[in-house]
RNA sequence: CCCGCCUUAGCUCAAUUUGGCAGAGCGUUGGACUGUAGAUCCAAAUGUUGCUGGUUCAAGUCCGGCAGGCGGGACCA
């Protein structure tokens, strides 16, 4: 049985921050607590997913309840489409979430199931009370669309959020970084409608590959957990990626967070005009890059390797079914 | 409920005055240059002009109806 201390360290590990420390003692002592990440379908689930599904899977290893929302409503409030469309869309996005490798143990939850039922609701009216407009649209910012006629669906959005916590009864709430206000909001709130507040996780952002802010659907720069080897290795050979240029790259990224969390050293086929075969560590692979000593292309090479074998799982999953 | 304004390429908008071949920038795609991408240069593609009826030889443009959006007024205090 593993320790507290050495549970947290797995929890910590790739994460941008944990809020807050001290409360994920107490969470750890529970002897299931659950963990909890909501999406919104989505019509590709893409390697920005994938960050959270991972960590997902190592909270699921060391003794957490998984559940994760396939927040239909959400969706639908941020104008996504229909619910009967998006309802379609979040069948094929378990699939994909199953596929990453999380067990037959995990719950998925539709928003829709529990979304209007009486307490439910009571904690949104509440939270509504709680909540000043401009704090709620400030939650939202890196998280709606932005459109020039904001709906009220935008506001709605963040408190049902918070009220999901309490409905899911979760210790801790991973999400990327653009949900940290809202789940901030929940943190001061949760107190006057729950008694359990969350410990929440933020996993760094994945800029798109096209060099944008950020990976998203909408964006199409973006590789999907189930794109063929083809599409891997097209999508990556266009990727914006500067030479000896580490922030802001999306590739360099990929290395990070997909590569080194898993792996300790990871190799790259080079022809041998160029200097042949490499077997790098993190350090490594970042230092030579930075000294312009590694090429794009070859570390392009190398990540769309590791990717196509990496979700191989996925499309054969994706196959069987 | 009333009045005014708006709706044109994926996006931002021209073209409406005076009816006369629907355009630009950005983005996209393809080439050139790079041992990647980007930047730069060259080239190309892209339209139910919100929908609908009418006037006209000819309608994005004028007239009517509808839908959506924005603003104001009215109602109520």
């Amino acid at each position: 049985m593993m320790n507290i201390e050495e549970k947290i360290k797995i929890i910590e590990k790739g994460t941008l921050e944990v809020i807050s420390n001290d409360e994920l003692n107490s969470k750890l002592e529970k002897k299931q607590p659950i963990a909890y990440t909501g999406y919104e379908p989505s019509g590709k689930i893409h390697l920005g997913h994938a960050i959270t599904i991972a960590k997902l899977k190592s909270l699921q290893n060391i003794g957490f309840k998984i559940k994760i929302l396939l927040a239909d409503y959400h969706a639908f409030l941020n104008g996504k489409g229909s619910v009967e469309e998006i309802a379609e869309i979040a069948k094929y996005n378990e699939m994909c979430f199953r596929a990453l490798g999380l067990t037959d143990d995990t719950e998925f939850v539709l928003g829709s199931t529990f979304q209007t039922k009486e307490e439910y609701t009571e904690n949104v009216y509440k939270l509504a009370t709680l909540t000043t407009l401009s704090r709620a649209k400030r939650s939202m910012d890196q998280v709606s669309r932005n459109s020039d006629n904001p709906k009220v669906a935008n506001v709605i959005y963040p408190l049902m959020q918070v009220a999901d916590m309490v409905a899911l009864d979760v210790d801790i709430a991973l999400g990327g970084m653009e949900q940290r206000k809202i789940q901030m909001l929940a943190r001061e709130n949760i107190d006057k409608i729950g008694d359990n507040i969350p410990v929440c996780i933020h996993t760094p952002l994945l800029h798109g590959l096209d060099g944008d802010e950020k990976m998203s659907s909408s964006k199409g720069n973006f590789i999907a957990v189930d794109d063929n080897e083809k599409e891997i290795k097209n999508k990556i050979n266009k990727s914006y990626c500067p030479i000896g240029e580490l922030d802001g790259n999306p590739i360099i990224e990929i290395a990070k967070y997909f590569i080194f969390t898993n792996q300790e050293k990871f190799t790259i086929k080079r022809p041998e005009k160029f200097g042949g075969d490499l077997t790098l560590n993190e350090d490594e692979l970042i230092d030579m890059y930075s000294k312009e000593e590694l090429h794009p292309m070859d570390l392009k090479s190398g990540v769309s390797d590791f990717l196509i074998n990496y979700l191989k799982p996925v499309r054969e999953f994706m196959e069987d079914d």
